[in-house]
DNA sequence: GCTAGGTAAATTGTATCCAATATCCGTGAT
DNA sequence: ATCACGGATATTGGATACAATTTACCTAGC
């Protein structure tokens, strides 16, 4: 499976999301054109075309003749993607457990193995990834791709501060441990389960990542 | 009252979105930039960021080295629009009545006033751009502005086979009374009726749209 | 007649250059 | 001292030119 090769403006998005993941950028900062497109070694056009699609997201904040600054999230705003969330999640894992399949329940342990690993070796960007891996699974299950696409929004919104989330051991156990739950509910084919886990699982995120905001 | 002017990006995403919105960029098709750019009288680098948003909207679709095609809506994407409108129209209703104030129904009440108007002279771009105005005042009294930017997305993503259903005089008659409900369960500040009136307004959408598609 | 390969045309993707706009700083008047 | 005005500078916005990729068509071979 050889990959095909991707576009300057897709590797300048992939780049400017690990930018602000790993917060090289930092929330509020303008993103000056010129400079960051001379540290990714490309123009500045294919950078102006991956910022446009970070501003349809909400990533970043886009002034006219002022330019693209990165999106600062409220304790406000925080909690309102976390209500969205809620409900949005609770219509894509009912959905989810309506279709699911013996094989997509074995494809999703295989993942939350993974974000198992990923923990042991305690790379924040490692476990990000497969945490998200792990949820999405469920969501596409949904077979709903305009709310899957909703939902990665209001996660790629909140991604910055989930990563500082999951820098804390005791984050890292509670989360494996909710997977399970999530998995278990799943395999029960219990909606109400499945949603109860899921919310618990966002309401223990919310609280932590809050008092980062807040601290 | 003086008008900022605009840059070229915002007027071409203007003009995009009426030429999606009148058919006169058929659902499907692709979108050839160079000519689409000539027509404008622009060059490509502005055509191509306001497709970029377009893009992220979910309004068209984006294939590397191939173009942009105005994105596609069967009937089960349809509903999926609708269901998730459900969702989140419940959740910013039920905020707005929690907020509105007496000189927030008097303006919601002047905006019905012109969606009325509009539908007196039926001009279907007019009325799709006055009911726009008339539902999205209530929707921005919710104070979740990521809330009502989902909202917007899902109106967009419709809003070409809703000029269809503005199209009939009986739909327009329904939609004015519909209003006026909505406005009496808003000043009544019933949350319960208010929802309700708009759950029965969106399904006799639903309904007219989806003939539409189907037909 | 049908398939495979290769070449040409059309279209998109990127880089470079120039124009337009906002911001900053200094000067002068009140 | 403060505010208003103006010009210099930095940064973004847009146009043009060129490179890369895909697609379609045509030819050769089976």
């Amino acid at each position: 499976m050889n990959t095909k090769p991707l576009t300057t403006q897709e590797e300048v998005l992939a780049l400017l999301r690990v930018e602000i993941l790993t917060g090289a950028l930092n929330p509020g900062q303008q993103i000056v054109q010129d400079a960051l497109a001379e540290k990714f070694g490309v123009s500045r056009v294919p950078l102006r075309e991956a910022l446009k699609i970070l501003e349809g997201e909400g990533q970043v904040a886009y002034h006219p003749h002022r330019g693209y600054f990165v999106a600062e999230l409220s304790i406000g705003d925080l909690h309102e993607v976390y209500r969205l969330r809620a409900l949005l999640e609770c219509e894509a894992v009912t959905a989810a457990v309506a279709n699911i399949t013996e094989r997509d329940l074995l494809t999703i342990a295989e993942l939350a193995k993974k974000v198992r690993k990923a923990t042991a070796t305690g790379e924040v960007l490692a476990i990000t990834a497969a945490n998200r891996s792990f949820h999405f699974a469920i969501f596409e299950l949904s077979e709903m791709p305009r709310l899957v696409r909703l939902l990665r929004q209001l996660w790629d919104a909140t991604d910055v501060y989930r990563s500082v989330y999951f820098a804390h051991a005791t984050n890292r156990d509670r989360i494996l441990l909710e997977h399970d739950e999530i998995l278990n509910a799943l395999s029960a084919r219990s909606v109400a389960l499945s949603v109860r886990w899921h919310d618990t699982h966002r309401d223990n995120s919310v609280a932590s990542v809050s008092a980062v905001i807040a601290g």
